[in-house]
DNA sequence: CCTTTATTTCTATATTTTTAGAAATATCAA
DNA sequence: TTGATATTTCTAAAAATATAGAAATAAAGG
């Protein structure tokens, strides 16, 4: 049961996250390149301290817009197809 | 000719506008109403200084996300379909 | 012209956000 | 165990944002 008030504050949530430039580049890059873990999406950037990035990437999973995935040492994020394209299908064109 | 940089600085822009409760909330009231001048709105949200009303309709409409139609000493604004469909036509839905 | 109403601009304050260094945690491999 | 790499948490400082009061601007009507 969603209602409608908890469904403004998730829609909050991520257009808050998009509506930074690096958190936006971040997710643009994850749903060109479907799955990269930090230090990829470091490398991409042009430069960033790891905890910065951190948190971003923090912000970007707690709104529902990335999903992560853990193997070893490595956290591989991608974007959750489904809450992208109810909020910010743009993400999605290319 | 739009550039992909510059492209990228309008969805920061919308989607900041819309990463804040209140500006959200203006957005979707004026999905739902079509077209409300600035009293209107402030009647919609519980309780608010015009001049932070203002504000936030200045940040709305600078993004692109609202238009503004001025008939004497009022100022309708309603969606910007386009811009809206484009980057969260989350707001369309109804 | 004067008054009223609608809206903006100016200014200041309080709050939130961004950023990154340093230390901590986790996993793997030697 | 030790060392190396990946990532997070803690902390603090700098920058950006939200808010609203007061003054300013604009348009309409008397």
């Amino acid at each position: 049961m969603i209602d409608r008030k908890s469904e403004i504050q998730q829609a909050v949530k991520v257009y808050k996250a998009l509506g930074e430039p690096t958190r936006l580049k971040i997710a643009l890059c994850l749903t060109d390149e479907q799955c990269l873990c930090c230090t990829d999406i470091a490398n991409k950037l042009e430069s960033i301290a790891g905890s910065t990035l951190s948190h971003h990437l923090k912000q970007l999973t707690d709104c529902g817009l990335l999903d992560l995935r853990k193997e070893g040492t490595y956290i591989y994020y991608s974007v959750n197809r489904e809450v992208a394209q109810r909020y910010a299908p743009y993400l999605l064109e290319s």
